[in-house]
DNA sequence: CCGTGAAGTGACTGATCAGTCAATCCACAC
DNA sequence: GTGTGGATTGACTGATCAGTCACTTCACGG
């Protein structure tokens, strides 16, 4: 695939995050698609198989840069601790960068029957390997407690991170401005933090 | 309305949470409901006024059921503590009798733009509003950590359970059998217990 | 038993749209 | 300058389906 196909792929891809984030996957139109991109309608077909295919594409490309990121914290990040620090700081960045994304990969992605073969599945549980990994190492270091297993740990630490992108991308009742990503990032780390760690384990089971 | 009518819609929005679970609200259609249900296609719109007004009924008659539950929490746990458990107990036994409600309250409900008006919002934040009452008072009680906002704590604690639930229905590698749903509403349980917990509070932010 | 209106029926329709395709354009090689 | 094949175009089509409606059946009161 060269560099001019690739462009313009990513241009569609954008065009679609964008219609998909305004009125949800099934309420678009691929000539919404086609004219945000400002591209003829057909062309979408000579650049994806399908109104499906674009929408999977979108979580694939962007699924993969966030397993990437988990990879260099792990790579890079001094302790687990830091490491999911590190994994939750980059997920509320993206939101910040651009909310229609994750929109998307919260709301849609997940809802699209299509979604579901076993090829994407590998690549959404990537993610939560990676995770458990981090989890693990933690509890081999007798920073994370020994009682929580690390697959409740990741869903959990996901569960909370996905909710509350939730809130701010659809709750109006929600104020962003009084509450910045940054306090809710900090404070589902403190809360994370405090539940996984070794220290809590001894308390009233 | 009458008694006879009820139950009719009873059974019509019964079908209906089978059918939405089954292909998803988007890919069902009205007529796979009646067939269901066993009564005429005509009638559905008799009892309904529209395939929307299926899926808003459904979440308005199953979400006050959860008020309500919450409702009777803190009326009849001893302390916020046991009342928060009482509250994820219910949704996890929720989902044992019932996985097709929870994958449509989880999955369907929140995708359809038809949702997001002021009367369900309201309603919607009312469960969340009870959670958070919860919160608040085991603060005063000393027994939360006081630097935790309670709409973050009612967040993460709904994000772990949802996220969790989600994977339960949804993800074909996960094992439920070796991994009951009471097991992983313990794990919950007890990580929120830490990660809320006054105890937790010195230690390094 | 008749009248009335609610309950129930399912064939039909009008609108919607994803995807196709035949035609045209364009870049580059020879 | 000509040929080749990919890129681009947008009008069209065939299928799909939510919702309608004219009709029938039923329950019940008088």
């Amino acid at each position: 695939m060269d560099e001019a196909t690739t462009q313009k792929k990513d241009i569609i891809l954008n065009a679609a995050i964008k219609v998909f984030a305004e009125k949800g996957y099934y309420s678009s139109r691929t000539l919404d698609i086609s004219n945000e991109a400002g591209v003829a309608y057909g062309s979408l077909y000579h650049y994806f198989r399908s109104k499906d295919d674009i929408l999977i594409s979108i979580f694939q490309e962007r699924w993969n840069l966030l397993i990437g990121k988990v990879q260099q914290a792990r790579e890079q990040g001094a302790g687990p601790e830091e490491q999911l620090g590190m994994v939750i700081d980059f997920i509320f960045r993206s939101y910040r960068q651009n909310p229609d994304l994750l929109k998307v990969l919260i709301m849609d992605v997940p809802r699209l029957d299509k979604f579901y073969n076993p090829e994407n599945w590998k690549l959404y549980n990537l993610f939560f390997r990676g995770l458990m990994e981090i989890f693990h190492e933690g509890q081999e270091k007798g920073v994370f407690a020994a009682d929580v297993s690390p697959i409740m740990a990741t869903y959990i630490m996901h569960g909370a991170v996905d909710a509350t992108i939730r809130q701010y991308v659809y709750n109006p009742e929600f104020n962003k401005e009084e509450f910045p990503v940054e306090e809710a990032r900090d404070q589902i780390m403190k809360v994370l933090r405090r539940g996984f760690s070794k220290k809590g384990e001894d308390e009233k089971s």
